[in-house]
DNA sequence: GCCATATTCAACCATCCGGTTGACGATCCG
DNA sequence: CGGATCGTCAACCGGATGGTTGAATATGGC
C-alpha cells in the first residue's frame, strides 16, 4: 500500500526533511551522521526519520547498533503526478534543481 | 519574490486544499460555491483559501461582493521540479492523474 | 432604505507538531 | 565485565493548525 499524499506532502512541508532527503541523495547514512550537520538533538531527527518513513521517502535498516536510512524517491511518485497534473513542468530543470539544493543546505545547516 | 517550497509543500499537504485547487481546473469560482462541496463552514473554506493564496497557488479578485478564485499553477513549478530532482518521473500520466483527482473528490467532497 | 447575499473578522477550542531533556536498551570494544 | 556509542522512548512544552460560532462589513436588488 503506497503512502498518502497527505504523507508524502506533509513529510515534505518540512525544510529539515527535506535537508535530509537532500542528504541522503549523496549516500546512505546512519542516523547519528544525518543529525551531525543540525542544531538539534539527536531525538528531534530520530522523529523526523520516523515520518520520512512512514511517508516511505526513505527506509530504515538496523545493522547492529547502526540504523542505516535509505532514501527511496520512489515515494514522491504519487506526489510528483498529482503536481504535473496540474500543468506540464519541464521535465527536468537540473540548475534549478542545484540551486534548490544548495539553498536548502544553506538555510537547514546553519554553519554555526 | 515565489513562496517557499514551505508554503507550497505545506499548502498541498491538506487533502481540503487539494481538492479545491483540482475544482479550480476547471473554472474559477466564487467562495461560497467553493465551499458548496465541503461539510466544513464557509469561514473554514475562506481560511484554506487565504493559505493557498499566500502560497500562490491562487488568486482572489474581489468583483463585486464576489470573490473570485483563480487557479496558478506556476506555483508548483518550484516543488515540482524539487521533487524531480529525486528522480526523473516520467513526464506526465494522465491516467493516474485523473485517478488521483477523482480519489480526491470522493474522498473529500463526503457526497451527504 | 431595507433586506438578503457574500465574505471576512475575532475569539475560542482541541489537537497536532517540532522541539527539549532524561532515562533506557542494545551493541561494540577493550 | 564495564564503559562508550547508537538510537529510541516517554513526558513535557509552546506555538501552529484546522475547525467552530457569532458579529461585522460590503455589495446588490427590490
Amino acid at each position: 500500500m503506497q503512502p498518502t499524499l497527505d504523507a508524502t506532502f506533509s513529510a515534505l512541508a518540512d525544510p529539515t526533511r527535506r535537508a535530509i532527503l537532500a542528504m541522503l541523495l549523496e549516500d546512505d547514512m546512519a542516523v547519528t551522521d544525518v543529525a551531525q550537520p543540525f542544531q538539534m538533538s539527536l531525538a528531534a531527527i530520530s522523529k523526523h526519520l520516523t515520518i520520512l518513513a512512514a511517508a516511505g521517502l526513505i527506509s530504515q535498516e538496523r545493522r547492529g547498533r547502526i540504523n542505516w536510512c535509505k532514501l527511496h524517491p520512489d515515494a514522491m511518485r504519487s506526489a510528483s503526478v498529482w503536481m504535473q497534473g496540474f500543468g506540464q513542468f519541464e521535465p527536468i530543470d537540473l540548475d534549478a534543481f542545484e540551486r534548490f539544493l544548495e539553498a536548502e543546505l544553506q538555510n537547514d545547516q546553519t554553519a554555526d
